[in-house]
DNA sequence: AACGTTCTTAAGAACGTTCCCAAACCCCTC
DNA sequence: GAGGGGTTTGGGAACGTTCTTAAGAACGTT
């Protein structure tokens, strides 16, 4: 390989037979007579010069990285979450450090407490489950950290969340519209932050319309994918005949698309389909999947924003954003092909 | 907030009453009295020390972070690598760093340049196109760099590669099985890796079987995405009706089934219809999609022990690693259900 | 009791940068 | 031509860590 050698502040400064002060003042931008900058900037280009980020961040304290951290990069809302917030972030002059932490509450500790070594300027984090010790560790953190997601009431955090009871209302009620009446929940785990949400958004939902609230009609996933989607469905159809199902995710509802295209249902003549998130596998989907957006892109993007705000005026006040539902109507309740 | 008070090494020492070189040698691991490290834990506990990570960054000249470089965090190809390459990274103690450089040439070489930074002990990158300032910028690295895709044969670089052209084999080769004689390919750009090695497989294989080679029966979409694969299919079944169509990735294929339903071709009975790189998004299209596996998620795995042992071993002889294809077959060419 | 050996601890330099502060220089005015 | 202001440049400390080197303590050997 033809190497690059290794250059830094010194060599260039013995090159350009300047002080290193002068160096560093020139390439950063501070003044300078043309002369000097001159020379500087040629000794610095023909020594293939780049600043060391590590010796940067040792001086001024500053990193330029952004730490996302998710639960599962394969989950489509959160790859819909990482391509918004690559962009802001990187618009901001940060890079963003993904990190993929499972749905285990100790790992999120960890991350959390490790952001203390400072190899980020802050953390933007969705985590699936909550627990004391995960709020404990996030307040106690001294970098800023912004949660996309829901948080328990008294929490002193930045957080820009998403309304699953109004998204879920939104769904039913179109389900309603249309004559449904045994409308299934295809939920994740309940001990998560969505799963517990979008059960009680999905109860009170259908209490309000006076419809069954069987408990037959719900189902729980093992997790909020594929997989566990399709045995849940499975289980869901071999206890009841729901004339609609809605998936906590869309991951789920396509799920319960193929298990009822299996099963020798027609979606959306004999059983409608709803999911949430409106991700591209809505889209994606046959046929294309109903879901309600509950605004991932815009949360990222908020959230992104806030973060950044923070590192920037780290005594801003507390901000709590609520992103507002929205009704996506494709194929798998009857809507436009 | 509660907010932890920053620590380091020299106030551990103080509340230890021992000299900072001792508190890094016992957190260290060194030899030390047992009461030297009784005295160190606890007050290292106590101020709930953690180590600054680029001042040991500076000090030993590694990062622990390994920066990812894709071109589009939404294609699942992507995000199937980033799964696997997660996994093997964090098990070697590193970070994982991804870096979205979108497919332009320019970004990547900002990428590679701007790895000299010394915020990542090295890169694994998946260029879609490659130019010749791209071969001589990542040749001049001073940091290594694993190339997962194919290189120009004369470039002294660790990389791991795809048999795209037995691949494509693979799948003609069982649509011929079929009786399928025209077989259309909705190819992604021919400037781009992918777009041309998966455009000679084609022909090649197109030649090996006697088929007809109409250049009616080939599409570009203008990139690797849905949206675009809609277009081209459209295109193409405006001027040809093959009884196959091979979609250079699983969203040109996903976007060709979508397009032949609205189109009210029947799958597979009409037009058969096979993907490459067998995504989740195979498995979840409805039908679920024949694809051809090359091998992503190994190509991954291989790549990230390549950088690994490299990093470890700077001096070990360039490995060119390629991942045979095979062919997972579903219900778009009529596999099971 | 003096000396050598081994083990434990401490002092201090170095990594590459930024930035405060002081030195050097230039130009103008009296 | 000396003094003053302003501008340009350089010296050197500091960030927090690791690691080399050396000093000191403890112990055994002669």
């Amino acid at each position: 390989m033809a190497e690059t050698p290794k250059s830094n502040l010194q060599l260039v400064a013995a090159k350009a037979g300047v002080s290193v002060s002068s160096v560093s003042r020139v390439l950063n931008g501070g003044s300078a007579s043309e002369d000097l900058a001159r020379k500087v900037r040629e000794a610095a280009a023909e020594l293939g010069y780049v600043p060391h980020a590590s010796a940067r961040t040792m001086r001024t304290g500053r990193t330029d990285q952004i730490t996302l951290a998710v639960a599962d990069v394969g989950n489509p809302v959160y790859v819909q979450m990482m391509r918004t917030v690559t962009g802001i972030v990187a618009k901001a002059g940060y890079r963003l450090v993904v990190s993929s932490t499972g749905s285990d509450p100790a790992s999120q500790i960890d991350l959390v407490t490790s952001l203390n070594r400072g190899y980020a300027d802050g953390l933007l984090m969705s985590p699936l489950r909550i627990t004391e010790d995960l709020v404990e560790a996030m307040k106690s953190s001294r970098l800023p950290i912004v949660v996309i997601g829901t948080l328990p009431a008294d929490v002193e955090l930045d957080n820009v969340r998403a309304d699953s009871a109004t998204g879920i209302g939104l769904a039913v009620e179109h389900l309603v519209a249309q004559g449904r009446r045994r409308i299934a929940l295809v939920n994740g785990p309940v001990d998560t932050v969505p799963g517990s949400a979008r059960l009680a958004g999905y109860l009170a939902a259908i209490e309000r319309y006076g419809l069954p609230t069987s408990s037959e009609l719900q189902v729980t996933a093992t997790a909020f994918t594929y997989r566990a989607g399709r045995k849940a469905t499975a289980a869901l159809l071999g206890q009841a005949s729901p004339d609609a199902i809605i998936g906590a995710n869309d991951l789920l509802a396509v799920a319960a698309l193929k298990e009822l295209a299996a099963a020798g249902v027609r979606v959306p003549r004999d059983t409608a389909v709803v999911g949430m998130d409106d991700t591209d596998a809505a889209e994606l989907a046959t046929p294309s999947l109903t879901s309600v957006d509950l605004g991932s892109a815009k949360r990222a993007k908020a959230a992104a924003k806030l973060l950044i705000r923070r590192i920037q005026e780290p005594d801003a006040p507390v901000s709590r954003i609520v992103i507002p539902p929205a009704l996506s109507i494709r194929e798998s309740t009857g809507g436009p092909a």
